[in-house]
DNA sequence: CGCTGTGGATGAAAGGTTTCAAGAGCGTTC
DNA sequence: GAACGCTCTTGAAACCTTTCATCCACAGCG
């Protein structure tokens, strides 16, 4: 769904300086005239040397222009500085924002974070997985595509501390942090049902997905409890969680005819809920006369859509702060326990499904 | 500007099981009955070790959990297969878009991508950087806040390949892809001034940002090239290039007596121009009617916004793509030699400056 | 004057992998 | 039947840092 134009490029070329070769800890060490020992100490320990040799040391390795090598560091000591979070999908700023939160949660305690992006593709996912482990980082946060995973159950018993995020997962091995994503399903459709609306589109997918699961239960359950049959939720599967996939949804949705198009849709996510009201307006729909929409997550552009959009609101920031949390408690902490942290969603309601009042 | 509630969480625990210990190549070995190099023959050239052992080796490493050493890999071989990329604000879409293209080219190479979110924060960067340098990555690609920076330049004759994005810089030491951000800011006013608007906002800042330098500059281009004084470009500084700070110029603007009030806006990026949109909108002013307002990036949620915005476009995917691409080549091909690539921007008109015809 | 304590520096070992020259086993060829 | 080639395997060195027990010099003390 790139929409890069190939614009052809101006490009200026320069020659390069010959490569250069990297000073150790010993070539330090010489310079400074003091021992391995010694460098080692004014890195790791500064306080047990002498101010005299410390400023030597500093000299040396200033002039040498030294940096550290983390490999062998690592490989002796044995621990990283490292944790990872890998998600779902980068460009979908609900992830954005739960990376914001584990790197709050990692700076205060002094680590760094890498993100890795497995876009949904099942295949990236485990070459991160093993990548990640292969680095030894300090623990890895991870938004699965499936939690049910066999790599991702043997990782903690290997030495990888795992926490899952936005997936509430009960077995032994990870700790996982959540939002009830059965409850904001039937937020959704309780919303919508008394709204009046009787025929009601669930726009989400691939199934393999857990949230996209317990939103679609949530969504059955209000309807069961309202004493409405299932068969008034139609359910239209999409390839990913994403604007463009959401477009082609209004796309199939406004082709049907007005006597049996659904008369709300709630998306899976919002950036579903964003493609499908775009293409909903264009092709002539009015939302939420024709068509009420209601999507999941509350990101920043929900309510900057063109209709302001309702949405399920997480608390975004604080599931990765409290995953991070978790993370560092179970690689510090020999007591740990594991835990199942579940937080409460909240709908938020906007125009496109209230109207303006 | 986190939206997040505290909503009070469940919580439930578990005991976990006992520390695990790690199995090494040596332990491998022993199990397989072969010795070390044939374990690291099977893992780094499979081809040379006859089927049997092959099978009896990778028996083994299944049978006791094996999972290679990265850090010990890489201080005997030197190399790392690892690329990263530090991004100027990883909530900002036109970011992710970029690193898109980058994991496409690196995926292409076999090579993995880790992403790091420097928030627009100096020491946030600087703290990646050294991070990065002493874990000895391939390559770094970066999108600086200061492309100045001493560090920035010291890293290449230090071993480590930067390619700087979205940026162009005309030194020996780094190759840049960037797009005319000056052009950019040109067409933006260009158009603006078409219209008729004289008295026009330029939203942007922090102004250590050379993106926001160029793109006023642009603006200052266009605006003489028209003959019209540079007074007629009213400046708003913001902190930085956010939708919240977006909102907040938004205040302002709106705050102004309406004869003395520009009658549009050219704001650094879309997630301004999405705030900005926004605070307007409800605070009563009509887009474009009242205000026209122009944005930069061209990000997926800038058509979908309440009113789909004018923005100028950049090839997203493709700058990261390049860059990787010109990062790979510099650290694969001994006669590299630096470019300084440029792409050109374009300008997509929408509702929020030419209103619905 | 000899002994002890102390702040600081030292040197060797260790950590897990890769590399490479050398070796082992075995079938072919003359 | 000896020499050769071939395929596969081996063992030890090397990568760079940290750690820790040891050592040194010197001050204070009895």
């Amino acid at each position: 769904m790139s929409v890069d134009d190939e614009a052809l490029p101006e490009r200026s070329r320069r020659r390069r300086p010959p490569k250069p070769h990297a000073a150790g800890v010993k070539a330090v060490a010489a310079a400074a005239g003091v021992s391995l020992g010694t460098v080692s100490n004014v890195l790791n320990r500064p306080e047990v040397v002498s101010p005299l040799t410390r400023a030597k040391v500093e000299a040396a390795m200033a002039s040498l222009g030294f940096v550290r090598n983390e490999s062998a560091r690592q490989l002796r000591a044995g621990s990283s500085r490292i944790l990872a979070y890998l998600m779902l999908d980068a460009g979908n700023p609900f992830f954005t924002d739960v990376a914001k939160g584990v790197e709050e949660a990692a700076q205060a305690a002094g680590l760094s974070v890498f993100l890795c992006n497995s876009s949904e593709d099942v295949d990236r996912e485990a070459a991160y997985l093993d990548l990640l482990e292969q680095q030894r980082v300090q623990g890895i946060l991870i938004t699965p595509i499936d939690q049910n995973s066999a790599r991702l159950r043997k990782l903690p018993s290997r030495g990888t501390p795992v926490v899952v995020v936005d997936r509430a997962i009960d077995d032994a091995e990870h700790c996982s942090v959540a939002v009830n994503d059965v409850l904001g399903g039937e937020l959704a459709i309780s919303h919508l049902l008394e709204l009046g609306h009787e025929r009601i589109a669930y726009v989400g997918g691939p199934n393999t997905i857990g949230q996209v699961i317990d939103r679609r239960d949530g969504a059955r359950r209000a309807l069961q409890t309202a004493g409405k049959p299932l068969t008034n939720l139609i359910e239209l599967t999409t390839g990913a969680l994403t604007v463009a996939e959401g477009r082609g949804a209004g796309q199939r949705l406004a082709g049907l005819p007005a006597d049996r198009r659904p008369t709300a849709a709630f998306c899976a996510n919002d950036l579903l809920a964003l493609g499908l009201l775009q293409q909903c307006v264009s092709l002539g729909l009015r939302v939420p006369e024709d068509l009420a929409i209601v999507g999941y997550d509350d990101i920043e552009f929900a309510e900057a859509a063109a209709v302001p959009l309702t949405s399920v609101r997480q608390p975004r920031q604080l599931l990765g702060r409290t995953a991070a949390e978790l993370l560092l408690d179970e690689s510090s902490n020999p007591d740990h326990e594991h835990q199942r942290v579940t937080f409460t969603p909240e709908l938020v309601v906007r125009t496109s499904t209230r109207g303006t009042l």
